[in-house]
DNA sequence: TTAGGGTTAG
C-alpha cells in the first residue's frame, strides 16, 4: 500500500529556515572579523544567495498553503537585516501585520540588534519606543542589545545608565549585559571602569564565562597592563574556565602589542599543547607583532611557512608583509607580493595601499608613492577619508 | 521535551 507522505508542517519549514539564517550569520561573523579576503566566503555569500533562498522557501510555504508563523517571519527578517535589506524586512513586517500575526519582543529585538550593529542607535531607540507603544515590554535582551549599541558608538555613559536602570524596570541584567558594558568601557579607553564592573559580576550573583574573561583580557592588554592580563589568564583557569582560540589570540595580541614577542611565542606553544589549533588570525597577530618589533625577516619566514601549516594568508597578512617590505625599502619585492596576492585570490584593499604609500612617504620615496597612488585609482579604490587627503597631499607636496 | 533574539580576537 502506498503511504502518503505527510504534508510538511510549519515547524519543518521553520527548522530549515533557521539553519539557513544561522549559516548566514556565521559567514557574516567571519567577514566582520576581517576575513574579507577569503575568496571562498565572499563567493559563497554572493553566489549562494542564502537570504534569497530563505525568501524562496517562504514563498514555497505560502504556495503549499502552509501559513508562516511568527518564527518563520522572524527568521527571514533576521536574514534580511543581516544584509541591510531594511526595505524588504520592513515589507515583511507589514505583511505579518496584514496577516494578523501579532509582533512580539523577539522580532523587535532582531530589529534593535540590526540597527545597533550598524551603529544606528537612534533608530534602535525608536524601535524600543514602538514596542512600548504596542504594550510589548522590552526585556533583558532588548536592553542588553542597546547597551552593546551605545558602547559601539562610544555613548558609554548612556550604556551604563541603561544597565543601572534595568533592576528598576524589573529586569535583572545577565552576564551578557555586563560583558557588553565591560567591552564598551574597554573599547572606549576606560579600563578602570571595566575592571570595576568585572569585579561586580560575582557580587550580582552572576557567573563569569569565557567571553567575559576574553573581553576583560583584551581591555587590560590594550591598556598596556600585561602583568594584570597574565594574572587574569591564570585566574580564569583557576575558575575552571577553559581558554579557547579567542582567548589565546587575545593574549598573543596583547603580548605582541606590548612588545613581548618571546612571551607570545611561548603561548603559541602552550596553546598547541592544550589542543587549541592556531588559525590565520593567530599567525596574523604574530607576524604583525614581529614586524612592529623590527623583526622583518623572522616575520617573512613565518609568512612563507603558512602554506605548510595548511593556512592561506589573507589580505591583512599580505598587507602587513607588504608594509614591512616597504619599510625595509624592498619596494620591488613589495610590488611582486602585491601581484602574488592577487594571483592567490586576495585583492589588495585601500588599507594595503595606504600602508605602502605611508611607508614610502616616510622615506621620501615620492615617485614610488605616486606609482602606487595611481595604481589605486586605476583599481577604483578611492581615497575619500581624511587619511586619503593627507596621503594625496603628501605625495603631491613633498 | 521540535522552531526565532543579545557578548570576545589580528
Amino acid at each position: 500500500m502506498l503511504r502518503m507522505r505527510p504534508q510538511p508542517c510549519v515547524f519543518e519549514f521553520n527548522k530549515l529556515l533557521t539553519s539557513i539564517v544561522k549559516m548566514k550569520k556565521l559567514q557574516l561573523a567571519v567577514i566582520r572579523r576581517g576575513f574579507a579576503a577569503n575568496k571562498r566566503v565572499i563567493d559563497s555569500l554572493c553566489k549562494d544567495r542564502m537570504v534569497d533562498d530563505a525568501l524562496q522557501l517562504l514563498a514555497k510555504m505560502i504556495d503549499k498553503g502552509i501559513a508562516p508563523d511568527i518564527v518563520t517571519y522572524s527568521s527571514v527578517v533576521q536574514g534580511l537585516c543581516n544584509f541591510g535589506r531594511w526595505k524588504e524586512a520592513k515589507d515583511l513586517i507589514t505583511e505579518m501585520v496584514d496577516h494578523k500575526i501579532s509582533l512580539d519582543a523577539i522580532i523587535f529585538n532582531i530589529l534593535v540588534d540590526a540597527f545597533c550593529k550598524e551603529g544606528l542607535v537612534k533608530e534602535a531607540e525608536d524601535v524600543v519606543e514602538i514596542m512600548m507603544q504596542r504594550n510589548i515590554s522590552p526585556d533583558v535582551v532588548t536592553y542588553t542589545t542597546l547597551v552593546d549599541g551605545y558602547s559601539l558608538v562610544g555613548q558609554i555613559d548612556k550604556a551604563r545608565k541603561l544597565l543601572d536602570s534595568m533592576p528598576g524596570k524589573g529586569l535583572k541584567p545577565c552576564i551578557i549585559s555586563y560583558c557588553s558594558l565591560i567591552n564598551g568601557y574597554c573599547k572606549n579607553g576606560k579600563v578602570e571602569e571595566a575592571w570595576g564592573l568585572f569585579l561586580e559580576v560575582p557580587r550580582k550573583g552572576l557567573h563569569y564565562n569565557v567571553v567575559t574573561y576574553n573581553t576583560m583580557l583584551q581591555g587590560l592588554f590594550r591598556a598596556g597592563r600585561c602583568a594584570h592580563g597574565l594574572k587574569l589568564f591564570k585566574d580564569m583557569q583557576a575558575q575552571q574556565l577553559i581558554p579557547n582560540l579567542m582567548t589565546y589570540n587575545t593574549l598573543l595580541n596583547g603580548l605582541c602589542m606590548n612588545k613581548q614577542i618571546t612571551e607570545a611565542f611561548s603561548f603559541l606553544h602552550i596553546m598547541e599543547v592544550q589542543g587549541v589549533n592556531p588559525n590565520i588570525v593567530t599567525y596574523g597577530i604574530l607576524i604583525h607583532g614581529l614586524c612592529k618589533d623590527g623583526k622583518h625577516e623572522i616575520a617573512r619566514n613565518l609568512f612563507n611557512d603558512l602554506p605548510s601549516k595548511g593556512l592561506q594568508p589573507d589580505v591583512q597578512i599580505y598587507t602587513t608583509i607588504i608594509g614591512s617590505l616597504c619599510q625595509e625599502e624592498l619596494v620591488d619585492e613589495a610590488k611582486l607580493l602585491l601581484l602574488e596576492m592577487e594571483k592567490s585570490g586576495s585583492s589588495p584593499n585601500i588599507i594595503t595601499y595606504e600602508v605602502i604609500i605611508k611607508e614610502l612617504l616616510k622615506r621620501n620615496k615620492l615617485s614610488e608613492a605616486k606609482t602606487f597612488l595611481d595604481e589605486m585609482s586605476t583599481r577604483g579604490l578611492l581615497l575619500n577619508s581624511a587619511e586619503g587627503i593627507n596621503i594625496n597631499l603628501g605625495v603631491v607636496t613633498r
